[in-house]
DNA sequence: ATAGACATTGAGAGCGCTCTCAAATTCTTG
DNA sequence: CAAGAATTTGAGAGCGCTCTCAATGTCTAT
């Protein structure tokens, strides 16, 4: 099946490569007729555009590339990345943008790739995820005039002239440790996360709830995992040692880990201790028992991360947008507060 | 900062465009000083060839398009697909490759994006997963000259001509049902699933384990669920009215899952009802108890993807290329062949 | 030193599109 | 119904690269 160029479209429809193109491309002025033939012979021919040529001539390629430094293995078991990428999926197919993947698992998958990507014109923007504070891929992007949106906050140091698009994690944690404290647990916990701004912000909210009802933080008490089951799994058991009467996770895979951590020692959620999670991911409502914990709206932050990204690219250069979404308190039983 | 074209690079370096463009794709026959002189200009500019124009004068893109047909929401869950997802990456950042993504969740998702894809000249080739029997991706791609290759094995009707990579479903139900009858168990329960062709093959490998000992079929102790932990904790509940001694899942989520729903009848695993999986993903290991599985090379299977789609695309036309891994058994404790 | 072979370089013609500008056509309006 | 305005169309010049072909330069052997 060769493939047909604009001018030949031109030629069976009896118009000028011109014309063909304003047809495809929506321009107005054209006459109702000769539009309705184009469109008959695109239609009939299945011409698509050829998309070098598109980018060449435009220099816009309609391609956002979607960028996941310093990514580790253990991350992607999170469903959380995974749900991110399809709602960005989707929602680039909605607008006719194509996604381009960039998984880097190292610094040198990174440093080789990163160039190409951002000089290259391949990419009309770039959605970045922030897990860790130590990744510069940010920073050294910024020296390109790309366009990008990260999710997740980015550093205080940059957070003016960066878009990004987050949820409330101070406000969710604060919530789930409140609910916490409400139900009477004082020696409350915190299975903790490292390097990565999210945490810190689930951290703060955390400290910041237990500072509201003048209550001290037990240092011992908090513990730091990695985002994954196991991980939560053997910081529980070290935070079983010290007797708290309740913790706050900062992922469900964690608060998972620590339910079967608990388990294992013979002690039972919510009885003994109470457990609340933070993501509401799709095992959490039939986890047994069923996780509290604080529900992140992941789907729609992809969807914000591409709106956001189309409406930079349209009317850049302009002011960085700032998007934090709410989060909401799901209560179940392994908080103690229902059957 | 101003993008440079190769006629500039080609200036300042005190040679034409040609050569440059010769240095950048590692032709023969430049005298070593001034592909020395070039690449130092290269490096010090920062260039990066517009990848546009290249795509437009060599018709080639250097871009793969992983498309994920009729994806429903929760196979997503499943660590399996962003595993492979990550390989991809992995394996296309390795080789120069950018990999584009596309998740189907409709069919008019499907549709409106397609074609565009296949004959926009944007992509240089496709890894199409497998996943439902009712798919119609695959055979309208095929009508296109654009190569591409399979991940899980094609309907019969048209696995000669179509390239595929592929573990050994059949073995593996095979090794974990043949590993319960071993064990003793005769009521051997099969949590399966439906409308997929990996699910069929380990169906058939089920039965041939059966048949291979004389064993009858019971096909009232096959319950069908789809791939998450949710389904197969109520495809086990179902089960569990027809007292099977033993089930073979066939994904570690439903097996998760049928745990759960053992448990929840006041019933153990494997005392009272063994379990074996099918995947060995990060969790299986640290479930309670730990299950027995058929473990998959995932991660290999989706660099071979990308491997065999190069190959393809190097050598093109050529024969359809097919592999099928091999699986092995992992055993721990659900199965009662270990404490 | 010189013809012939071979290595190295440059010029030119596209690839298939977009976009500007001018030409051709149609529509107003006095 | 003519003149000006507005609409519609086409021609041409690129976008930045690759690739062929011819020109130049360098080397070898006589």
């Amino acid at each position: 099946m060769k493939r047909l160029t604009l001018e030949e479209i031109g030629q069976i429809a009896g118009v000028s490569r011109s014309t063909v193109s304003r047809v495809i491309n929506g321009h107005p002025n054209i006459r109702p007729a000769v539009r309705q033939r184009v469109e008959d012979v695109i239609r009939q021919t299945g011409y698509q555009p050829n998309s070098a040529a598109r980018s060449l001539a435009s220099s816009q390629s309609r391609v956002f590339g979607l960028v996941m430094p310093s990514l580790m293995q253990s991350a992607f078991a999170d469903p959380y990345y995974p749900m991110v990428i399809q709602a960005i999926s989707h929602a680039c197919n909605q607008h006719d943008y194509t996604p381009a993947l960039f998984l880097f698992q190292t610094l040198e998958e990174e440093e080789k790739t990163s160039q190409r990507i951002v000089a290259s014109g391949m990419i009309d923007g770039l959605i970045v995820t922030a897990d860790t504070i130590e990744s510069t891929f940010v920073s050294k992007i910024q020296q390109y005039d790309i366009p990008f949106v990260q999710i997740g906050r980015p550093l205080q140091s940059s957070i003016a002239e960066i878009s990004y698009v987050d949820v409330d994690n101070e406000a969710g944690a604060y919530l789930a440790t409140s609910h916490l404290i409400q139900l009477g647990y004082r020696r409350i916990g915190q299975l903790a996360t490292a390097h990565n701004i999210a945490g810190a912000h689930r951290d703060a909210g955390f400290r910041q709830a237990l500072a509201d009802r003048s209550l001290p933080v037990d240092e011992s008490l908090i513990e730091v995992s990695d985002f994954s089951e196991a991980g939560g799994y053997d910081a529980m058991r070290a935070l079983l040692e010290r007797g708290p009467e309740a913790v706050f996770a900062h992922s469900d895979a964690i608060a998972l880990g620590a339910i079967r951590a608990i388990r294992d020692r013979g002690l039972k959620t919510p009885n003994d201790i109470a457990v609340v999670g933070f993501d509401d991911m799709p095992l959490a409502a039939s986890a047994d028992p069923p996780l509290t914990t604080v529900r992140q709206p992941i789907y729609r932050t992809g969807t914000l991360a591409v709106e956001t990204l189309i409406d930079i690219v349209k009317t850049s250069p302009a002011p960085a947008r700032h998007i934090v979404l709410p989060v909401e308190l799901v209560i179940r039983a392994s908080s103690g507060a229902v059957n």
